[in-house]
DNA sequence: CGTGTTTTTGACTTCAGTCAATTAAAGTGG
DNA sequence: CCACTTTAATTGACTGAAGTCAAAAACACG
């Protein structure tokens, strides 16, 4: 359908044909409750899926059972690219909300890529975009305070979940709980509430059931560290950018 | 040249005439001194690069000074693999040793891809490896106690280094100091000290000058929670694969 | 040899984790 | 609409892993 390819054709030129091809991939729409994985740590997929509505987290499990949420990702991304070229899974995948999902042949996508390269350069962009979020993640667990990592990381839900607001109001309906913060950023449950707590305190956001408002996004941004960059969202289509 | 190409069809079936196209790339020889970047984040660079000889990390620094090192990659690895597809680095490649370097022109690279798909598969091949190593170390910074994280990456650089040696005899030259090893861990020097010697109490390495021999890969890789997996290692080409 | 890294050690501090209990919210079913 | 259960958020008291500061020792190298 048109989500892939309007996703696709995004930061990359696609001609007529290009988005035909994409268009005309065999698809099969899935639902999932929430909870349940997409992929497993271990499977070998044969699938990869666009992520039509909801949000789903990445996540790798250590032996001593902690868990570190290696990504998050929302309508309109690809959630499972790496299939297309390694067998085995080494992540899983786990929805956060219900979810809808289009799931494409690993061989039928690939084998368009040969026929259209575009396609691959666009798909190869959202890999390498993919891959500096993870660096940033890793940079925010490996070198900021407690506070700072869940600033710099209500940030990037913030710019990605892309919501509306003028220039001081940005709010959005947070998908994700203190303790799927605490695994994203490297901390525990309790000291992630005691620094959300703190965010609200130093006036930075306003919370209200499931939702956050950023009260002042350059000075939480400045909080937290965070510098869009690594989003690599094109500069005429974000005026908000942050540098 | 055919560094290029083997590094390339190390893993996907590439045909005489991609291995052609491949090797007659236009390509530039640069040796950098030790320290030296070869990216600097925020530049627009025009060139991607395969690492000859020696060893390079790629590292992000935070507002406070503080720095992340976001990978090491050694000889055969390609170094910066995202300027083929964003504009603008999001993060610094630097020399660690003295290196030899052989760059490729971003546009005549993805004028190649268009010709030969299979060279795309095997390209995005790495940026998908690239980005599973990249979770690896965020799980390791944010979810294991200092002693595993080290470990964990001494077994990650022995595999990758792929040390000659019987089963039970892993020993490398150590290209990172404790202050780098820091700064791949989320910790600081004095604490990598301490963690190391505790790695060498307990017997599991032995040091001397640079060079580290793994007394016991298992039992290190055990306690570093490391399993080969994320390399993405096939089978065949690594028996030593731990599962 | 002398100079600049790098490694090592000690003493002390602090940020974040642990344990445990309470409160608040969100469902569920009668 | 209200008990009843479950999940999520909050708080307090205490512990512990890792950071800080500072100095010494060990290397590496011209």
């Amino acid at each position: 359908m048109e989500a892939l390819a309007s996703r696709l054709g995004a930061h990359t030129d696609l001609s007529a044909a290009d988005i035909a091809a994409i268009t005309s991939l065999a698809m099969s729409e899935r639902r999932l409750e929430r909870g349940s994985y997409v992929v497993r740590e271990g499977d070998r997929p044969s699938q990869c899926s666009l992520l039509v509505e909801g949000y789903v987290i990445r996540q790798k499990l250590a032996s001593d059972g902690g868990r570190q949420i290696v990504a998050i990702q929302m309508a309109g991304d690809l959630i499972d690219l790496q299939n297309l070229m390694v067998a085995t899974a080494d992540h899983s995948v786990q929805a956060l909300t219900p979810i809808r999902i289009f799931a494409f042949s690993r061989d039928a996508l690939l084998a368009l890529l040969v026929e259209h390269p575009a396609v691959g350069r666009a798909i190869m962009r959202e890999t390498i975009v993919e891959c500096s979020i993870a660096r940033e993640w890793m940079t925010n667990v490996g070198r900021r305070q407690a506070p700072a990592r869940i600033a710099h990381l209500l940030c990037e839900l913030a710019y990605r979940i892309g919501c509306e607001g003028s220039v001081d109001d940005y709010s959005f309906e947070m998908p994700m709980t203190q303790e799927q913060i605490a695994d994203s950023t490297g901390l525990t449950p309790v000291h992630v509430n005691r620094s959300i707590k703190l965010l609200d305190d130093m006036n930075l956001i306003e919370r209200s059931r499931r939702s956050i408002r950023i009260v002042d996004l350059r000075t939480l941004a400045d909080f937290g560290d965070f510098r869009s960059r690594y989003l690599h969202i094109p500069r005429e289509r974000d005026a908000r950018e942050l540098d």
